[in-house]
RNA sequence: GGCCCCAUCGUCUAGUCAGGUCAGGACACCAGGUUUUCAUCCUGGCAACACGGGUUCGAAUCCCGUUGGGGUCACCA
């Protein structure tokens, strides 16, 4: 068998995409199982809207997510440069061959002609593309022209028949040849274009299969023509569903966060994200569906990726990081929230020590601070929803409760929770009132909300004195009139 | 609009290639249990083969058509 070699080859236009990690997620799995190669290829070659600063976007949330490239612009390799703004050289000479051979030429159409033969097809109905109208051009007096004209090079597509490959996922795809038209190779800057770069690329840097999104569906056949007048042998494609908005259409940061560092901001884990983008078309055989990385890479095969485009599902998400979060041991949350940032201004012992309260409530990093407030601060009490909780119970009768209550926990202080426990029912019961009125005051009292971690260790966490002091606070509130 | 891709619960999916279990699981939702609340955890429930033909003893599965959704038609990738 050869060697496995897939790679991802993004442009460093924007934020990276969670796109663009789900296709390079596929892609890094099947190398790494079959201890093959994975390329990260910068497609550099708009000069005008490439950026260093997304370039460099791109490792950061790749690194994040784990997806370590093999050979890439920061790691080099064998087959570099991986920049294709590095890579002119290659292409003017790999363009030059392919007009040698008659299978590109030269064109000098202006961008105004362009412009006007499209509005003239649009106007006709007709077909829209480029007519060909330098493509009978003598080749000498074309290279001569080239000299001082600006032009294009483009792929001399064949009239007729059709070009067909055979889809690792989706079977035979043929295509009418008269699709396509002589799409430019080479722009008027030197820079090549994506169908040409890619096809040079993908064969000298070995790719065996070019797992990437479906929508290049449509522009495969130009690859295909691009391998063939090269004489070379196509790899393996592979065309992988389209992530979806809710409304079904192509992912985009309208409908939905697609940057990836806006997830790590949110509080996702990196193995929250892989996880769940591996499961956006891919599934392990048993009922399981959280999973480790590792096992993710032992089992996954390209074949068996589903084609309906799956619709990103930020609530399968956010249940799926609660999922991780609880599995995490307690030092390691608390790393994972001081270093992404999550921490506020606690201190890292204090937030240990209390993180055992919070762990199974979060559902995100940035859970933590929003959730233990009232430890470190009087919290906002939620009056109406105690209120709503003790509908049955004078207020003056809960505020003598409270009270009764403090003076109880100051007595059993120390003691273990199940004798404070039994104290406070003593207390409601002697007033003939349920038990669960007098906790929901002292939790609301103390945490200031009405759904809480359990009230003893909040209390421990939150300072004895303290506690009761919000406590008393509450019970006078409470006694006031109203 | 032309071309191409796709089609199982609301969502992610198993089952489709090699037709034959009440179409399985997960999320969400609902109900119940545990918990002084919430969360966790446990139990149960709701819920799908887009439609129409054909082939077959038998179709979610194979074929055709329809419908629906999506992608693409740039000197962007």
């Amino acid at each position: 068998m050869t060697d496995v070699v897939t790679r991802i080859a993004p442009s460093p236009t924007g934020e990276a995409h969670v796109g663009t990690a789900y296709v390079a997620l596929f892609n890094w799995a099947w190398a790494h199982k079959n201890d093959g190669r994975f390329i990260l290829r910068i497609e550099d070659t708009d000069q005008a809207r490439s950026k260093r600063e997304y370039e460099d976007g791109i490792y950061e949330a790749l690194a994040w997510l784990g997806i370590e490239s093999d050979e890439s612009p920061a790691a080099g390799g064998a087959h570099g440069p991986y920049r294709q703004s590095e890579r002119s050289a290659v292409y003017a000479e790999h363009a030059a061959q392919l007009i040698a051979s008659g299978n590109a030429y030269r064109c000098f159409c202006t961008a105004e002609r362009l412009a006007e033969l499209r509005q003239f097809q649009k106007a006709a109905k007709g077909r829209l593309g480029y007519d060909g109208h330098c493509r009978d051009i003598a080749p000498a007096e074309a290279a001569e022209r080239a000299k001082n004209e600006t032009h294009v090079v483009r792929l001399a597509v064949d009239r007729e028949g059709s070009t067909r490959w055979h889809d690792l996922l989706r079977g035979e795809i043929v295509i009418a040849n008269e699709e396509d038209d002589d799409q430019e190779l080479v722009k008027s800057d030197g820079m090549p274009t994506y169908h040409m770069a890619n096809v040079v690329d993908d064969h000298m840097m070995g790719v065996s299969i070019v797992m990437r999104a479906e929508e290049w569906i449509p522009s495969t056949p130009k690859h295909v023509m691009l391998y063939a007048a090269f004489g070379w042998e196509p790899p393996t494609f592979a065309h992988v569903p389209l992530l979806r908005n809710r409304d079904k259409s192509k992912i985009s940061k309208r409908k939905n966060p697609t940057s990836l560092i806006w997830y790590r901001d949110a509080g996702y884990l990196p193995e929250t994200m892989v996880n769940f983008l591996a499961l956006q078309g891919w599934s392990p055989r048993e009922d399981d569906e959280e999973f480790a990385v590792a096992e993710f890479v032992n089992k996954f095969n390209p074949r068996d990726i589903s084609l309906g485009g799956p619709v990103f599902d930020m609530t399968k998400l956010d249940w799926l990081n609660g999922e991780k979060i609880r599995k995490l041991s307690l030092d390691d949350l608390a790393e994972r929230i001081i270093e992404g940032g999550f921490a506020g201004d606690w201190s890292p012992d204090h937030l240990r020590e209390v993180l055992p309260l919070f762990q199974d409530r979060m559902k995100s990093l940035k859970d933590f601070v929003p959730l233990a407030g009232y430890i470190r601060g009087r919290p906002e009490l939620d009056l109406e929803g105690l209120a709503k909780k003790t509908k049955k119970v004078d207020p003056a009768v809960l505020a003598d409760m409270l009270r009764d209550a403090a003076r109880r926990l100051e007595e059993f202080d120390g003691h273990a929770d199940e004798e404070k426990e039994a104290a406070l029912r003593l207390i409601a019961e002697k007033r003939e009132v349920k038990p669960g009125a007098i906790f929901m005051a002292l939790r609301v009292a103390v945490t200031g909300a009405t759904a809480s971690p359990p009230l003893f260790p909040s209390i421990d966490a939150v300072g004895f004195e303290e506690s009761m002091a919000r406590v008393r606070d509450l019970a006078e509130h409470l006694a006031a009139p109203a």
